[in-house]
DNA sequence: GCATTAAATAAAGTATACATTAATTCTTGA
DNA sequence: TCAAGAATTAATGTATACTTTATTTAATGC
């Protein structure tokens, strides 16, 4: 009944492994652009880096690059994937295929006031997000409101993948989120795609999202056309 | 000048790395039910089975693990997953999402009937499979087609998933193929795609691929309740 | 001085040794 | 006999040593 956990909660932490606490590191210095694309390393520059051994490091690599965000070249070590538009275009093409088969089947459950409250909190959160001009705040309740759609859907394939994908487009988006106009219309098409989500219309939810995800990759790609950026 | 590559092309062979052999004979055995769902070994046991030490055998199942085939358990070894009607129902829910956006936009481009070409060949060949009754044989051919299909599109990070999805699924399809009655239907379901493929007709091929998609999904579920089979 | 080839270099690929830790078994006491 | 706990075992997690091989550099011959 002494039983005290506390104490020394620091040496309580999570336990992390070296391989996860290689993958996290790496992915969030590339999300980040601190490992900006085309960067490349071999696997003892990175195992130093990271202060461990190259065994650690390789399997987190492997990981990374069956993600599609590092290319592991035979006998040059890892490189950073930059994005090209090609890539975004196939990638906008498949979340325009999933996402809104998702919000279809989300709507046709008739899902309960709570379970959209995620959805509703992180669409008033991007509305307020616009009016004080905070960007990246945007782009966060952005994420938060996708992620909490397909958590509703609760297929755990489909919402890994997306995410996976979003990770692959997320240097990109952040690029370009200041390269254009407010996300007025966007945030307008969150605040819809949610009343039809409460109406239980699946096929004017399967509708507005599929637009809105066109309409998202068509600016983008717009964007990086007249920017040419050909590599993100 | 005297540049002779050949003489020795024994030597040349593929070159394949103990990765990609342990990566490629696993895969192929849960393909092949060698290893079957819910078969759970340790990393040693595999090495010596597969007469290598465990760094590339590990390698590989951080792959065949990215790849949903199987699950690392922390210190229990690897297990061969099962696949459950609720997984059924999420990969077949993402490929009726997919594949139909992908014949939608071939059937756009327009495709040109060379184009066409290994996909007439693969209808032809199930139907074929089909007279004389070899499941073995349609199967294949079913695959080839979807792959054929996939390739036409050209969306290589669409092509790579549906494959990773039809490879989790395969024990399954192969499973309940003997358990149903001739796939007639289906077959002919395919010559109806390819039409609207050559036609051009986009809209018609999302729709007809989507009920093919649909149908197939329920067949096989019906069947996995049918036959109480809840591992595969 | 250039091209061809050989040697050196360094990285990935692989094996093995070691550390850590969870599970099991054995022991001990009630 | 059963329960609690300690010791053992064995598997993963990690580091390191070694092997193979592509690339680069150096050397040699024309």
């Amino acid at each position: 009944m002494s039983g005290k956990v506390s104490e020394n909660d620091m040496t309580s932490v999570p336990k992390t492994s070296r391989v996860e606490d290689a993958y996290a590191r790496l992915k969030s210095q590339i999300r980040s652009n601190a490992l900006p694309p085309g960067f490349q390393a071999t696997e003892p520059e990175i195992a130093v880096r990271l202060g461990m051994s190259r065994t650690p490091v390789r399997e987190a690599l492997i990981r990374l690059d069956a993600e599609g965000l590092v290319d592991l070249i035979p006998r040059r070590g890892v490189r950073v994937l930059p994005i090209s538009p090609t890539d975004m275009r196939d990638i906008y093409e498949i979340l325009t295929a999933l996402e809104p088969a998702a919000a279809s089947a989300v709507a046709a459950r008739r899902p309960s006031e709570q379970e959209l409250a995620p959805l509703e909190l992180a669409t008033s959160r991007m509305e307020a997000a616009l009016d004080a001009g905070d960007l990246d705040a945007w782009a966060e309740h952005d994420d938060a409101f996708h992620n909490a759609l397909l958590d509703l859907h609760g297929n755990q394939r489909l919402t890994a993948y997306v995410a996976s994908l979003f990770d692959q487009v997320h240097r990109a988006r952040i690029v370009t989120l200041r390269l254009r106009d407010l996300p007025v219309k966007s945030t307008q098409e969150h605040r819809e795609l949610l009343s039809h989500l409460r109406s239980g219309d699946s096929e004017a939810a399967r509708t507005c999202f599929a637009s809105h995800r066109k309409s998202t990759a068509n600016e983008l790609l717009g964007l990086l056309e007249a920017f040419k950026l050909s590599q993100l």
